[in-house]
DNA sequence: TCTTTTGTAGTAACATGTTCTAAATTTCGG
DNA sequence: CCGAAATTTAGAACATGTTACTACAAAAGA
């Protein structure tokens, strides 16, 4: 158990980071800025490298520290604490936008399917990597897990469900919402139980899928039921 | 990150703990086994009043120990780290079953819902104690998540998807074992965002339901569906 | 009863995440 | 260019989970 002495000083909101992780340049900085961006790349790379060498046992404080070439209080200074820079390896998500975008859009509800493949693909295809960083979400304290996992980290899902709730794919008077969340926890939990072992790379997709196809069988209007059956049918042959 | 030097004198598996545990007197043990089991039963009992008093924070091995009246190596030798112990608190299911037991049982799918509710209402009847011990149980290392994440764990919630297989409540086709293991993934899921505070305690059993609901809506047969949607929307409504 | 085995007490030690301090360095505003 | 403010550095320090080790007590087996 970390220690908690004034835990007051530290633990600061990091206001650019959502900024630095995803778009090229600064928002505003001066020259000062510039050098945290610059402090905090080199640091995340170091993770990054750490992490593909090592595993998750190998990176630690001081490890990452002297890999990145700083002291070992300034990943505290830029980050808080070793949790949030896991997490902000989690969260640069352009790899997976750029995956995403450059399949053809689809029916919405074969979207919401196919936004699902591309993630775990993206997932599988580097699992010591992936694997750590999955363990390390559902590790982190209280404050990171909603950056994470609270609606805000998952606002692109929710979209894609809005979109189908849009298009008059679901049934009357289901919450766009509630199925997003329910949606959440399916792929969380395949991608935990993945993370943790329980689940072999091969079954992860049909896993998810099969949870999704169950969710919006019981969320959509009566004539797209059908193909969602097919769906579940084909998952579960898929896992057989 | 703890240290791994040997890693292989303690890690035992601790084959009685389950008998211990759950039922009363230990399995065939001479003198030295009883011995054992005493302190065993000190250590869980010391680290649920520290839990309670001080919240997770204050359960160091240390203070344990020295409550428990043992040495600090001991509870290593007997559980073979601190989160098999925490581990070892959760399965404690007694309460559980009891409760579960005294209702009456029902339609299949109806006993379903009673055993969700039922277990949500008790965690949620001391949300300290088992909101710690939820957040341990996605902190707990890999072994230890098989023992109760894994199908084993879940063995009681699949025998109730297989009891409404069996009584033909479900389509032709969906494999219980399939609907068991989704149904876990939402009521971990529910269970994990309340014990990090993402989800309130009153919609917790709500939250809970409605995915099971839209789950056992794609999974049941045409003449049960319509039961399912109502009780989509009753949860949709509790959650308004 | 005597010997062997088993398990604990007691304690030191280790690695790690985290915090703290003071000094050094860098940037910024003027 | 200068002083003030912000950050980093280096290193010590702390709490904690965990392991190692020795001495000792007690049970088991002969």
């Amino acid at each position: 158990m970390p220690t908690k002495r004034s835990a007051l000083l530290r633990e600061a909101p990091i206001p650019e980071m959502q900024g630095l992780l995803q778009g090229e340049p600064s928002p505003v900085g001066g020259r000062r800025e510039a050098g945290k961006a610059e402090r905090r790349r080199a640091i995340i790379k170091a993770a990054r490298e750490l992490i593909r060498e090592t595993g998750n046992a190998g990176l630690s404080m001081r490890a990452l520290a002297a890999r990145a070439g700083v002291s070992l209080a300034t990943p505290y200074n830029l980050f808080g604490s070793k949790r949030a820079i896991v997490v902000a390896m989690l969260q640069d998500v352009r790899e997976f936008h750029e995956q995403f975008s450059a399949k053809r859009p689809a029916d919405p509800i074969d979207r919401i399917f196919l936004a699902l493949d591309t993630a775990i693909e993206l997932y599988v295809g580097d699992p010591p990597f992936y694997r750590t960083l999955w363990t390390a979400v559902f590790d982190a304290s209280e404050g990171m897990r909603e950056e994470i996992l609270g609606p805000k980290g998952d606002a692109f899902w929710r979209g894609l469900v809005d979109e189908a709730a849009a298009s008059g794919a679901l049934r009357e008077g289901v919450n766009p919402n509630l199925i997003g969340q329910h949606l959440d926890f399916i792929r969380r939990s395949a991608m935990f139980e993945w993370a943790v072992g329980l689940i072999p790379a091969e079954r992860l997709a049909a896993t998810a899928r099969l949870g999704y196809a169950f969710i919006l069988a019981g969320a959509v209007t009566d004539d797209r039921r059908q193909k969602l059956f097919a769906a579940v049918t084909e998952a579960q042959r898929r896992l057989a």
